[in-house]
DNA sequence: TCTGGGGTCCTAGGACCC
DNA sequence: TCTGGGGTCCTAGGACCC
């Protein structure tokens, strides 16, 4: 470790998926940029997955806002054209972003799917920061085709801050001495880490900008808060000095996968089916990381008022095998299940360890041939495709056998090109 | 045809032990 | 037997992010 101070990048891809679209298409000949007209990805109505993912600026200028039911983005805006998303052509977009920071420095962190951090410190000096993340801005323009907003500072937060000052395709400083005049106007909830609850409590006690929270008492907002009230004081005077992990991906502490039923499940069975299907797929992730889990955990979402509650059960030995976690989702469902209509299922596993380190007791012995059984449906569905094989129980039902994730090729590029 | 899906971290409260 | 304290583990739920 040197004294001296960090310089970080922090670099959005402005309406990332909206932008990702527009490229490709007008690379495949389209004549319209979705981005010049009021345009959106959005899920599909009809499966009950209906919600704005990503918007153009005209759509914007409508109200309309990202995770808004479609129909009343339509209401807002009637001339709305959406997109289903292809989430494989996002992570190809995504890799080729994060390729092509890396000819700028070899510290790139991945922050989502459309945003990264670049430790430039060492690289160059401050004084020519601003000259060179318009060169990295230029150069994604005229490589992929897409704008980006890139915020600088001496620490990631500051840096995050600073990439949303200025949109689209703009470059924005926001070191320590700029705070008062850039960042303390703000709204409150503009503030990383400040949500809606948060929010509302801070401003029903007279906070309402990001300055009023760095300039009130520490004291009063740990006793208020707890934890989270010294951390959002510390982001509010822009105190933060996590460094840019250069690790790919930090150590996977769970793993889970949820869908929402394109009709409400009523009866027992049908939820079984969409708890397997569910499974598959996590079982299948479990497997390829190497991982068993101890702690299952199953959720449900009212139809009628969409409110969610789960159940979760923790257990002796790690397991990877899909038909054991089955069996422990359906019990785990029985118990919580108030005999309700369902829109949602989910299911979770976590307290994760190597599944090398794995002691199968006396009484599992058969899960042994169950674990070989898995690894061959695996191998198959690798070789030819996900929908290749599946249990034959999926075969009337008019459920996908592997919801989600994995579910549709989408996926398995980005599986693929991890081997 | 009414609002997705993937995560992480924290806290409160209860059970249980010494 | 009726009043504690300290500690760990587990579960449910809520907060935040993209």
């Amino acid at each position: 470790m040197n004294n001296e101070e960090k310089l970080i990048f922090h670099v959005d891809v402005n309406s990332a998926f909206l932008s990702f679209e527009a490229v490709y298409r007008l690379q495949h000949g389209a004549k319209v940029d979705l981005r010049d007209i009021p345009s959106a990805v959005a899920g599909s109505q009809a499966t009950r997955h209906g919600i704005i993912l990503a918007k153009s600026a005209p759509t914007k200028k409508y109200g309309v806002k990202t995770g808004e039911a479609v129909w009343e983005a339509k209401r807002k805006c009637p001339h709305l054209v959406t997109i289903p998303p292809n989430y494989a052509l996002y992570m190809c977009c995504h890799h080729s972003l994060v390729e092509l920071l890396k000819s700028f420095t070899d510290k790139v962190q991945v922050f989502s799917i459309d945003e990264c951090f670049m430790d430039m410190s060492g690289i160059i000096e401050e004084s020519q920061s601003i000259e060179a993340a318009n060169k990295v801005r230029e150069c994604i323009k005229k490589e992929l085709g897409f704008t980006v907003s890139i915020g600088i500072s001496t620490n990631k937060l500051l840096a995050k801050m600073a990439s949303d000052l200025k949109k689209p395709d703009a470059v924005s400083t926001l070191f320590p001495p700029e705070i008062p005049e850039k960042m303390w106007p703000l709204p409150v909830e503009e503030l990383y880490m400040v949500g809606r609850a948060t929010s509302y409590k801070l401003r029903k006690m007279g906070i309402d900008t990001i300055g009023s929270l760095a300039n009130c008492d520490p004291e009063l907002l740990k006793y208020k808060f707890k934890s989270w009230g010294e951390l959002i004081w510390n982001y509010a005077n822009g105190i933060e000095d996590s460094p840019v992990s250069l690790s790919s991906r930090e150590v996977i502490k769970g793993m889970g996968n949820s869908t929402t039923i394109h009709f409400d499940v009523e009866d027992k069975e049908t939820a079984y089916q969409v708890l397997l299907s569910l499974v598959e797929t996590v079982g299948m992730r479990l497997r390829f990381e190497g991982l068993c889990c101890r702690v299952i955990s199953v959720s449900i979402k009212r139809a009628e008022d969409l409110t969610l509650y789960s159940h979760q059960l923790k257990i002796q030995s790690p397991i990877d095998s899909t038909t054991a976690i089955y069996g422990y989702c359906k019990q785990l469902f029985d118990e919580a299940w108030k005999g309700e209509p369902i829109r949602h299922l989910g299911v979770r596993v976590s307290d994760l360890s190597p599944a090398s380190n794995v002691q199968l007791s006396m009484f599992e012995r058969d899960w042994e041939k169950q674990k070989k059984v898995d690894r061959a449906v695996d191998q198959i569905r690798m070789k030819f495709g996900p929908g290749s094989i599946f249990r034959s129980n999926f075969l009337w039902s008019g459920l996908a056998p592997l919801e989600g994730g994995l579910s549709d090729d989408a996926s398995y590029p980005v599986m693929t090109s991890i081997l």
